[in-house]
DNA sequence: CTACTTGCAAACTTTTTGCTTGCGA
DNA sequence: TCGCAAGCAAAAAGTTTGCAAGTAG
């Protein structure tokens, strides 16, 4: 239920002493209701029709805010710029090497691997990040 | 033995058809001797005074080379630029929240997540990658 | 009211490109 | 010699910054 969601992560916003902008809770609202990992320039693009003053530097500044807060999750691959999930159920990646899509998958949660990690390298972790690398099955079909 | 390997990519560069030259042998070779997944930058700087008039363009064209011919891997997190690691057995990274700091570790092979990811989602999955994130030994210490 | 946000433009960083000269095989 | 590679500089692309003006609480 997105709309959970969104209030969930309003009560959060606010209680952190951050103002709830129109803009602020837009950028929010399309994360968490869109499940393709935008670019900045594409949540942009999604709301410049509702907003057509906003700036592109009001999108990174809000991303920053969310992301501090652990709201979203920022995403980078090879290419050039930073992708952002707003979901937050411990899930992975399949990435086309072909087309570039990225779709979630979920498993059994691989935490087990953050102990291993602990205990060979000393570090206290916090959270993993897993993806696989292949071809979409529409991509196969397409030769 | 990096010695080995070295003679190895260069042979795999020399089957493909293309040129050994004194600057695609260093950025290899210092690719593969280091343990510090540089930057396209600090590869620069490293290299600079052996090469004083090289430029920035062919650090990037060999990396795109190597990468092609599957000799380095690319890796990009979150901050500006991306980083190389020419380390070929199959291994993870954690990485220090605080210091940046990227720790290799070896664990047993995560290829059955393959096999998973592949029957959930329909890829053909040709690789994987997992890291782990957190706070390593010394900046543990360092309060 | 006032501190936080926005909008804007310029700056900055990383990476790519086009083109000429140079050099490995 | 031939064609790939290096050097150079300019451009592209993504992101950040400084500041004036606006607004949520």
């Amino acid at each position: 239920m997105p709309g959970q969601q969104l209030k969930i992560a309003i009560e959060k916003l606010k209680g952190s002493g951050v103002r709830i902008t129109p803009q602020r809770q837009a950028i929010l609202s399309f994360l968490i209701e869109t499940m393709t990992h935008p670019t900045a320039d594409e949540i942009y693009k999604m709301l410049e029709t509702k907003f057509p003053n906003m700036s592109v530097a009001t999108i990174y500044n809000n991303l920053k805010v969310f992301k501090d807060l652990g709201l979203i999750k920022e995403l980078t691959y090879g290419d050039a710029s930073s992708r952002f999930d707003a979901n937050l159920q411990t899930h992975y990646h399949a990435i086309c090497d072909r087309c570039g899509k990225i779709e979630d998958f979920y498993t059994e949660n691989l935490s087990n691997v953050e102990q291993v990690a602990a205990k060979i390298t000393g570090f206290k972790v916090a959270s993993h990040r897993m993806e696989v690398y292949g071809t979409c099955r529409s991509c196969q079909l397409n030769h």
